[in-house]
DNA sequence: ACCATATAGTTGTGACCGCAAGTACCCGCT
DNA sequence: AGCGGGTACTTGCGGTCACAACTATATGGT
């Protein structure tokens, strides 16, 4: 068995709390999410994050490295949410290998329907829980870690230059 | 577009950076994991909690619900990993439905050996990043949010009243 | 202009997970 | 004893993801 110091105890638990954590929140959302719009955590994650770019177009390997998706992962994703006609694909007129994901008119109404539920649904689950100084030091503290093990990614570290980008919930 | 107070764009954010969080561990210590012992993460999981439990044993539910893995989703990893001769499946004398996932020999040597690197690389992320007072923090605040969202899950609250379980990995 | 190399995205393949249905067993009630 | 309902796990099935190979386009060196 480990005869673990306490300091790689509280590591070690550290790390699970992180887990546990957020496979917590993505099954609570998952259910909510799916019960009301009936989409997958990965697709709602998708459209929130074009619903909050000016423009509501992004280029598809920026979106893969927001959503942690693998461009593969991404292609997919966008496949079946072009099908169900929520997002649409546009060539990139400066460089033709490249495509935006474009909102819809379709995606644009759900994502203002969906995005007020999905607010307070994390308002129910969070302000419950935090006082609003213990919600900001979180935030700072997953902030560097996020910031650091992010850091080798070269595309993400330049795509967005630690400007907040959107949360996402899935 | 969402025209969002500054509160709910925290809390979105607070929620994003959780998510990222624990992709990006996941991401870095599944490839390091899967380089040194050849072992999908949630393999890794199911193990290293065994290993961390007397006995080395532990009922298939409990496995099920500390690995954020569905009853089925378990059996399966059991299965693989069986397959593989580093756990098995020990029937429950007291109610033979039940049954125990076991460490075998050969799993015990795998995690006396994984373990301590993996010790090490958690090591090598958090202790660049954090003051131990900035992780006792970290800790506490996801501990409280863990807690709240598996509240309702009966079994799991019973399993380990809020002892402070191992911490896993993946 | 031409070729080598790199980049953006897509497709083929295999693996894994969750849901729902199924099986075996336990327990309380009559 | 026997039955009805619950529990512990397993299996059938469909869906989604990551990895690797592939296509098309861009870019730099000669």
């Amino acid at each position: 068995m480990g005869e673990l110091s306490t300091t790689e105890e509280a590591r070690l638990t550290t790390v699970g709390l992180l887990m546990e954590s957020a496979a917590g929140l993505r099954r609570v959302f998952q259910r909510r999410t799916e019960a009301e719009s009936s989409l997958s955590n990965h697709s709602f994650d998708v459209l929130i994050r074009l619903a909050r770019t000016p423009g509501s177009e992004l280029r598809m390997s920026e979106l893969a490295a927001q959503t942690s998706l693998t461009p593969s992962g991404l292609t997919r994703s966008i496949d079946r949410l072009q099908e169900e006609g929520l997002v649409a694909r546009r060539v990139c007129p400066e460089d033709r290998r490249g495509a935006f994901a474009v909102l819809t008119p379709a995606g644009r109404d759900l994502m203002d329907r969906a995005i007020p539920d999905h607010l307070a649904h994390i308002d129910e689950v969070l302000s419950a829980l935090f006082t609003p100084e213990e919600e900001a030091t979180l935030a700072m503290l997953l902030r560097r870690l996020r910031d650091h093990l992010f850091e080798d990614s070269a595309e993400w570290a330049l795509a967005h230059g630690d400007v907040d980008l959107c949360g996402e919930a899935e």
